[in-house]
DNA sequence: TAACAGATGGAATGAATATTCTAATCTCAC
DNA sequence: GTGAGATTAGAATATTCATTCCATCTGTTA
């Protein structure tokens, strides 16, 4: 323990109880992951109700501040509350600031310029997302996905992280997937058993991957019931896809953050898991 | 005097006292001017602070309460603090609405539904992350980076497609990128080349996956310069790292849509391609 | 296995707080 | 100037709250 922790910023506080952590008994080392994520509970709660949330006894939420150099919970609640304080007021006048420094030139190139412009991007592209899926596609994906038995996922090169974020999720909620990623070997294998009983959810956008667009028309032709995501309507897996995601205004494959179809494919695992009951 | 005034928004009760303010008697009207101006400290204070700094008897708050409808001062005051929630995290009260409304109904089950609130969930989570991040870190990082003869990712489990963008967009930059995915036996022996010569980014959220955490505090200790992406202070990517960058409110694994860490890395490639000319 | 040190949970305690009550004061019409 | 009604201030009260204390439990070392 050390002396008194009087005036402290809550950004201080977060760095000692993170420093301290290890060092902390598990009942404290618990009340400390509650309070870091909870810290709005915390400023306006009771000692009474935070013990509640976080599943402790109220003297244990006493012995927590203790441990931190606090007199009391009270003394490290205004930790907490100031950092309410200081929320409520700079936060539209600093954001609309930072925006505007960063449109220009010189400022545009530093690492927090770049972030904003990327926020900001993704920003619109969830817009476009919602405007331009409609309930109808995703109704039918939803019908195709539910009637499978195994489900094939094929997104290469740029969109393979949207591939495996789709099989992660998918196997979390206990279907089986079959990740067409052609590791040992060729991609065509992986994909031989699949039939008209399965499914096939295929993500590719500009510069469409080759083996993307030749394995597609086979797994069509042999009759598997297709979904597509991809950025055009002339790209190589929309002919024979049986419901087809347009996302439009990808850039260019070093630009793009995938946020529009990652938001998409999880809405489609999560959608077909709630419809199933 | 009127009904309970039960669920009320700052700005309505901002509106009822004004409207309200010629009707009140000299001494109300006087408190109506001061909670007005001090929104803070009525909801911070207790009922004998902000009576001595608005310079009236406590008795005389509690009256004030009970004119506009309310219960008493606490009851008035959980509008004040409602308030500073909301200045901080305008992720949480829409999210918490949301979820509530929808979780149950027959409407939130539907495909287009749940689009729509994985997009405004992300919606939010960018916002957050905008917010949170801090361009003394994204500089930092950018430094690492660039130091960096060859650049390890390490992200496993949910956090894999992650470390799979990041790494499809640095090689597409030319840097020279090792990809730490524990593919045909141990994640150990991929990363044994690694030296304070070259970086580490890595990238996880709870539930922390066991390889992550255990291969880390290897690489911290044979010198590897780390920037950690992850969800709490608490992880077991911080200790150590040159660099941390914390995302917080990540929901749980299967509804994450990892937008927020999708963004962040395009970022930090794009920031340091950027910056090395 | 025994003994110890540290940690824990829950009840007891005393302080702090919101609220109510009542006597005093003020306001205004007549 | 006087009386009725509304308003007020401050003391009294009842409630909520943080804190402390102690018996019990847990994990460790001998």
């Amino acid at each position: 323990m050390n002396k008194t922790a009087g005036a402290m910023s809550y950004d201080e506080l977060r760095g000692a109880i993170a420093q301290r952590h290890r060092a902390l008994s598990g009942r404290l080392q618990q009340i400390a992951e509650f309070v870091l994520d909870h810290p709005t509970d915390v400023a306006l709660g009771t000692v009474a109700e935070v013990a509640q949330r976080s599943g402790v006894p109220p003297s244990a939420i006493v012995r927590f501040a203790h441990a931190l150099g606090f007199g009391g919970f009270t003394e490290m609640q205004q930790v907490f509350r100031s950092r309410l304080v200081a929320g409520v007021a700079p936060s539209y006048k600093s954001r609309l600031a930072r925006m505007k420094s960063q449109e220009k030139s010189v400022l545009g190139r530093q690492p927090a310029a770049v972030l904003s412009r990327f926020v900001s991007e993704a920003q619109s592209a969830l817009v476009t997302l919602s405007q331009s899926v409609h309930a109808r596609e995703l109704d039918a994906a939803t019908a195709i996905l539910a009637k499978a038995r195994d489900i094939y996922l094929l997104g290469l090169g740029g969109s393979f992280p949207v591939a495996i974020h789709l099989a992660y999720v998918l196997r979390k909620l206990g279907r089986r997937v079959v990740l067409l990623d052609g590791l040992g070997g060729s991609i065509h294998e992986q994909s031989h058993a699949a039939t008209s009983d399965d499914a096939l959810v295929a993500i590719s956008f500009r510069n469409y991957y080759p083996d993307t667009a030749r394995l597609f028309p086979e797994l069509v032709a042999r009759g598997v019931p297709t979904i597509s995501i991809t950025d055009s309507l002339l790209s190589p897996i929309v002919e024979g896809a049986s419901v087809v995601f347009e996302i439009q205004d990808m850039p260019e494959p070093a630009l793009r953050t995938l946020v529009a179809p990652m938001c998409l494919v999880q809405a489609l695992a999560i959608g077909l898991d709630l419809a199933a009951d």
